[in-house]
DNA sequence: CTGAAAGCGCTAACAA
DNA sequence: TTGTTAGCGCTTTCAG
C-alpha cells in the first residue's frame, strides 16, 4: 500500500476539507515568489501610535502601560490596555529592539537533530529560554564548522542576548565574530578543551575511560570498537581516545574497529557487529560510539543466537530509553544532555561569569557486560 | 560511578582547563542579572554609517552596495567592501528589517522535541528554510493549545515571514491572530480536518484504517490498543478512530485497551503489553499508538519468549529505524515526516496558494504480524 | 552612479 | 503622571 503525493490543488474548492470561509488568509492565493527575501509584506498592523491615539494618550504613556514600567495612573492603564485589546494590536519587537537595545532572541547551534543527543540539549536550553520570556532561533550546522560559521553570521545580525555552541572547536572567524559581538557565549557537551566564554557539559575522554574500566574490570581482554567517522563527530572521537588510552595503560590495545559511513546507526551497528565478528571472532566485548549503535549490536546478537554478554559483552553511550528497556538493559553512560541544555541557558541568562561547568555522567552497569 | 556536578568556579583559575588569553570574552566575568529581560547591552557593533565614512561613501550607496542591490561603480563597491571587512561589520537586520519590513524569520511551533515525530520535520523544515536564507524560530508547546498560543503571540511580535504549526487544532485567539497578522500558516502533520491556510501531512485516521485493515487480513481477530491520552496526541487518537472504525465495518471491536500516562515510550510500551496480555491473555494482535511503545511491547515479548507474531502480531506507526533493524522488523506505518516539513517550508516561500497537501503514507508489511 | 532626507515603530530621556 | 522629542540602524524614495 503506497499513497503518495495525493495533490489536492486548492482547500477551498475540495468539499471534503472543509475551510473556514471566514478566515481572509484562505482568499487570497498569494503569488509566487522565486526570490526568498521578499515573502508578502504583513497586512497592515496596529501600531502603537494607533493604540495611543485611540485611547487618547500620547505614545510613551501608552508604551509605559503596555510594558508595565514607569508610572501612570489606574484610568489610563485601563483605557490603553482597552484600546490595545479592541485594535488587537501586537507589540512590534522589531521596533522595540531597535530602540533599546538589547533583543530577547537567543541562538542555538546544534549539529543536527537527528541525533536525539541534540534535540534533548534543545529541549533542556528552550525550556529555560522560554520560560524566562525569551525565544530560541536555533540552526543546524550538519556538523560543519563552515556551516557553523555562516549560521554565527545570520544569527550575529539579530543581534540575540546570547549565543550557545555545541562543542569547542569552532572556526577562527566564528570565534572573533562571537567575541567581537560581546554576545555571552555557551559551549555545550564538551570539557575537554579550552572555552571561550561559559562551557558546560562533561568530559566525553572520560566517558570513555570510564567504560574501558568498567570492561576491564570485568574481565575482557579482546576488545572492539565500532563507531563512526570522527571528523564528523569530535566528541565520539574523544571517548576513543579516553577509551584507547585506558586500554594501553593496561597493556591492551583494540582488537579490531570498524567505521561506518551514513546512514541508520542502528542498522549500522547491526551491520557493523557481524562485520566485526566474521572477521575477528575472538573479540569478547565491544564498545559503541553510542546506544543506537549498540542497540544495533544487540539485535545482530538476538537475531544470531550470540550469547550476550556470555559471548559477547556490549558497552554504548548515552543511555537511552530504548536501551534501558531492552530485554537486556544496555551497559552504557548517562550523560546529562537535558540539563547540559537547561545550565547553560540559566547560566547565560543569570549573567553568570566565565566558567567550567562539570556536570558529570554516570555509568549504567547493565546487563550487557 | 557517579561523577556529579563537579563545579569550577572559574575557568580562567583552572589550569586543567586552558583558556585562550587572548579571548576577552574570558576576562570580563560579567555580574549576576536577576531580571531576565535585561541582558549586557551588546559592545559598540559597527554600524552601516561608520563604513560608508571609512569607504567615504554615503550611507545609501553603502547599503546598496552591501545588498548587492542598485547600481554602483566597480570601484565603489571594492572600497565600500573593503571597509566593511576592515570594520569587521555585521549588519543589523533588526534595523534592515524595520526600514524595510518583512524579515526573514519563520516561526515554528512544534508539541515535543522528545517525539522524533517533530524533530523530523523540523528537520525537513528547516533545511530548506535555511536554504532560503530564512531563519527559524522555534517554540515548544507541549502539546498545550495555550502555551501555543502564548508563542504565537510572542513569536508574531518579530513580524515573521511565516509561520509554521502541527496540526489543525489550534484556539479560536490563535487562529484570530495569525490571520490578522497577515503571515502565510502552515498547518503540518495532519489532514483530518479544516486548516486555516496551507495544511501538509496525511491522514492520520487513514493510517489507523490501514493498520486495522491489514491485520484483519492476516486473520487477526481478537486485538488491543496500546496508547497514551488523547487529549495530549490529538493525531494519535486520529488514528484510534480510523482503527476502532474499521474493525466497527467488520463486525469487531477492540477486545481491551490501555492508555498510559507520561515516562519512557518504551517503557509504556513494555509494561503495558504485559498489562494488557495478562488481563486479556485472549488477545492474538496490538496495535500501539506509536514505533516507540510497539518496540516497548516487543521487547516484552523477547523478554518472556511471546513467540511474535504466532502467538501475539505488533503493529506500530512511523517506522523509527530501531524497529526497522529489530531482529524482527516491526510491522508499522511510514510516515513522511521530513518531507511534510520540507513541502510545508517550501510552498510557504514560494508564496503557494493556500491548498491541502497529501503526502500519504505507507504501510510496511514488517515481520511481526 | 550617488547622496540627502525621511521614515520604519518603538523606547528613553527630559520637561511639563 | 504625562507628553514631547530624539534617535536606534537601516532602507528607500527622490533629486542630482
Amino acid at each position: 500500500m503506497n499513497v503518495r503525493l495525493r495533490l489536492r490543488r486548492n482547500a477551498l474548492s475540495d468539499p471534503s476539507n472543509p475551510a473556514d470561509p471566514t478566515d481572509p488568509t484562505l482568499t487570497s492565493p498569494g503569488t509566487a515568489r522565486p526570490e526568498a527575501v521578499a515573502l508578502p509584506a504583513p497586512a497592515a498592523t496596529v501600531t502603537l501610535t494607533e493604540v495611543a491615539a485611540a485611547a487618547g494618550v500620547g505614545e510613551s504613556t501608552a508604551s509605559r502601560v503596555l510594558r508595565n514600567h514607569g508610572s501612570f495612573s489606574a484610568a489610563t492603564r485601563e483605557r490603553v490596555l482597552e484600546a490595545a485589546a479592541r485594535l488587537g494590536y501586537v507589540p512590534n519587537r522589531i521596533a522595540g529592539t531597535l530602540a533599546s537595545a538589547g533583543s530577547n532572541l537567543i541562538g542555538i547551534l546544534i549539529p543536527s537533530l537527528t541525533n536525539i543527543v541534540f534535540s534533548d540539549v534543545l529541549r533542556g536550553a528552550n525550556a529555560v529560554i522560554d520560560a524566562a520570556g525569551y525565544q530560541a532561533v536555533v540552526g543546524v550546522t550538519d556538523y560543519d564548522p563552515r556551516r557553523e560559521e555562516a549560521l554565527v553570521t545570520s544569527m550575529l545580525a539579530w543581534r540575540p542576548a546570547a549565543m550557545m555552541l555545541a562543542g569547542l572547536e569552532h572556526s577562527e572567524r566564528t570565534r572573533l565574530l562571537l567575541s567581537a559581538s560581546g554576545a555571552r557565549v555557551a559551549e555545550l557537551l564538551d570539557l575537554d578543551g579550552p572555552g571561550m566564554d561559559l562551557v558546560v557539559g562533561f568530559s566525553n575522554e572520560g566517558t570513555g575511560e570510564a567504560a574501558a574500566r568498567h570492561l576491564l574490570a570485568r574481565g575482557y581482554r579482546r576488545i572492539g570498537y565500532l563507531g563512526r567517522d570522527f571528523a564528523r563527530d569530535i566528541r565520539a572521537g574523544k571517548r576513543y581516545r579516553g577509551f584507547v588510552s585506558t586500554l594501553a595503560q593496561a597493556g591492551l590495545s583494540l582488537v579490531d574497529e570498524e567505521f561506518l559511513g551514513s546512514g541508520s546507526s542502528v542498522g549500522a551497528g547491526r551491520t557493523g557487529t557481524q562485520a566485526l565478528l566474521s572477521r575477528s571472532p575472538a573479540i569478547d566485548a565491544l564498545y559503541f560510539a553510542n546506544d543506537d549503535m549498540a542497540i544495533g549490536g544487540y539485535f545482530h546478537c538476538l537475531a544470531s543466537n550470540i550469547a550476550v554478554p556470555e559471548r559477547l559483552a556490549l558497552f554504548g553511550h548515552n543511555a537511552l530509553d530504548v536501551g534501558r528497556f531492552a530485554p537486556r538493559p544496555l551497559s552504557t553512560v548517562r550523560t546529562p544532555r537535558v540539563s547540559v541544555g537547561e545550565t547553560g541557558a540559566r547560566l547565560l541568562l543569570d549573567g553568570a561569569p566565565a566558567q567550567v561547568v562539570d556536570l558529570g555522567f554516570e555509568l549504567i552497569d547493565g546487563a550487557t557486560s
